[in-house]
DNA sequence: TATTGTTATACTCTATAACTATA
DNA sequence: TATAGTTATAGAGTATAACAATA
């Protein structure tokens, strides 16, 4: 099977916020006003993140990789010798929706399962050498073109600030 | 693709020093560690994005209303007379995606199709008088529920900067 | 009996093509 | 011809139940 179709962005775009204006005449060609909709935190979150994950997918076009995959072979490279459940876990992927992904993964000879002796029942995950390979070009594209444009759009204390309040919301709200 | 891995049941206990270890032990009760993945944008945005739409479902259970739907009503009030695609695409839903949306929400009495009488293709939307009133009472919830407890956790004037940060991540990223 | 990986399945979101009725 | 709303459909992402192998 194909693992990816060359996606096509022709998803909506939002438009932009017009200020003072006052109610819409019917038919007019006038863009909307987006009212308390901005000040949604939720709203903002959800519209920043498809930006922040479309740009990811451009800058990794090369290699092919999902932000979801580049962030299961970040783990198993910082936990070798992990299970399946382990590291779907920690990454919030359940167990069955797991396997598919490592289907892919392992297709591709990026990592490897490896039944435990310990038990079993497990399957440790490693990367394989192309996996450590591809890993590390991607940790280079998303920092020189994904991290460092959001560098550039907030300034480095900005993203930092902006990584600590988010961090704090996803562990502690 | 070698693996060398001699992993005991009883393992040593390695220090999480960030530095001292290289392979983590099979079957070890401790934690994974996230490493480089705490400090990915996109990782931290995902699953802050996904705990606020979570706390705000379970804000508005009463009025059962997701975060899509409050977004709409929201936008009509904001901008009556206009049409579908007018709406949906100002908030980056398919104009076929919209159409399932808006039958719920006219089923329950919540918002009005109405035939144009400039261009009889067109659906101008409105909120109904209970359309109104829900939306009014889910303001209240967000603000006083939702919202508030951000504010709790971040600080007013953090959630102000977080609020414009992601905002220029949406709009100019 | 409980757990690991897996299959099957279903439901939501999102995306594209094509139809209809108007313009 | 082009546009608004719609239908059908397909693909991701996410959720639960259940089964085989193993503990």
């Amino acid at each position: 099977m194909t693992v990816s179709k060359t996606a096509e962005k022709s998803s909506e775009k939002p438009a932009d916020t017009a200020k003072g204006r006052k109610d819409a005449a019917e038919g007019s060609g006038e863009a909307l006003q987006l009212g308390e909709l901005s000040e949604q935190l939720g709203y903002v979150l959800k519209r920043a993140q498809l930006k922040v994950f479309e740009n990811f997918l451009r800058c990794m076009a090369s290699l092919q990789l999902t932000p979801a995959q580049f962030s299961v072979l970040l783990l198993v490279e910082k936990n070798p010798g992990r299970n399946q459940t382990e590291i779907a876990s920690t990454l919030g992927i359940l167990r069955p929706n797991f396997v598919a992904m490592l289907d892919n993964l392992e297709s591709r000879d990026l990592c490897a399962r490896i039944r435990s002796t310990n038990d079993r029942r497990s399957h440790i995950l490693v990367l394989t050498d192309k996996g450590k390979a591809v890993l590390a070009r991607a940790k280079k594209l998303v920092a020189t073109k994904h991290e460092a444009r959001l560098n550039d759009l907030l300034g480095p204390s900005n993203r930092e600030a902006l990584l600590g309040m988010l961090s704090k919301i996803a562990n502690e709200f």
